[in-house]
DNA sequence: TGCTCTCTCGACACTGTGTCGAATAATTTC
DNA sequence: GAAATTATTCGACACAGTGTCGAGAGAGCA
């Protein structure tokens, strides 16, 4: 909550607590990149800012309150990317839904750490479960409301299911194939072949055959 | 190791020792439907079984081990589902997929606790990610090979995406939606909700428009 | 009975957590 | 710019949990 009011434009100098808090989140953004939330002792944060452990408190709650701090730093091009479902113009549907979803193995890819383990976090602790349930409510009813306009202009399939339900979930399987995807090593081929087989369930399941 | 010994069809009298595994793995299980296997400690185990704790590693090497064991007791009716995926003589597509997938569901009903703590402990442990990488490929070459077959019947649409791509696709869909639904209480109606919807992303993924 | 496995236990050394009060550094107030 | 206040850091402490060891109890068998 401290960065986040910094980050809000405020210009007042960043006090010394500010920096350590930055520096703690830089460590655990860069141990998360191998290791799992809970392997990673808070020694290990604070050791990486130099600072003792103990000093680890005053800044944060707990290990559970840096990864939605991590969180809140992606959360910006996160919506950014929601937005994205929306389908502008007279664009042909495979554009759009193919750039969306195009941009979103490109945010898993640059951000997979710490969304991986905000996904794992969910189940475990309620801080994380609160904020990341907004978030996917937020992707799921942007998809549900695109649907229903195709639905009402006659070029998506009809339901059932429900706009909700069919977009759950396709963003759920969204979701867990770039958890997958972003566990194996970048490889530009595979992650074009996730797209389009992705690309080609949406456009199927929304629209019906191809064309 | 030595459970799966004596499940292998031995009829050699159940030892002292069989029971107080089968005791760990019985608290375990119970243990699992209110908290995640992490937040389980050794202690807890034992005292289910009523032995002391240091006890326990004489039968388990650690917490992820009976995660396995706990595994492989549901590991045939796993199998069982997975080839109720392969379609039976000239019963409709959306026959047979709905039967497999209500199948799983039904599963995950049964036996969620362990099988999110699967699936969560698969990212962390080389243990349980070998026992359901193995899982997995067995689904997804069944589905994919049926995929395969429907195709060179010209039922199915055909590729891209590769037979292979969809099914891994769509597999993990199932995968991530039971793991949710697993979650929320038990309610037949949102059961149903979910494999309708399941179904019909399956028939469009794979078959085109509903026929 | 004595021998050998199987199984159990308590004690120990370790690693990690979260809290406290005291000490120091930065900032504000007068 | 000194004093008061607030922000930040630290080491020490009490706890909780892990995994290992060697000593032993108990059951089955010669």
């Amino acid at each position: 909550m401290m960065s986040a009011m910094n980050r809000a434009g405020s210009r007042r100098k960043r006090s010394k607590g500010d920096l350590t808090s930055q520096a703690i989140l830089d460590t655990a953004e860069q141990l998360l990149e191998t290791r799992a939330l809970d392997d990673i002792a808070v020694d290990e944060l604070t050791s990486g800012a130099g600072i003792s452990r103990s000093t680890f408190y005053f800044h944060f709650e707990s290990r559970e309150a840096v990864l939605l701090a991590l969180s809140e730093r992606i959360t910006d091009s996160l919506y950014d990317s929601a937005v994205l479902w929306l389908r502008r113009g007279s664009e042909p549907p495979a554009d759009s839904i193919r750039r969306a979803i195009a941009g979103t193995v490109a945010l898993w890819r640059a951000h997979g750490p710490v969304l991986r383990a905000a996904v794992r976090a969910r189940d475990t602790s309620e801080l994380v479960r609160g904020f990341w349930s907004g978030v996917a409510r937020r992707f799921i009813e942007s998809s549900a409301t695109q649907i229903e306009i195709e639905r009402e202009a006659g070029v998506a399939l009809p339901g059932p299911p429900t706009a909700r339900a069919l977009a759950t979930v396709l963003i759920s399987m969204n979701e867990s194939m770039c958890y997958r995807l972003s566990l194996s090593r970048k490889s530009a081929a595979r992650d074009r072949e996730v797209v389009d087989t992705l690309t080609a369930v949406w456009l199927r399941a929304v629209y019906g055959v191809p064309q």
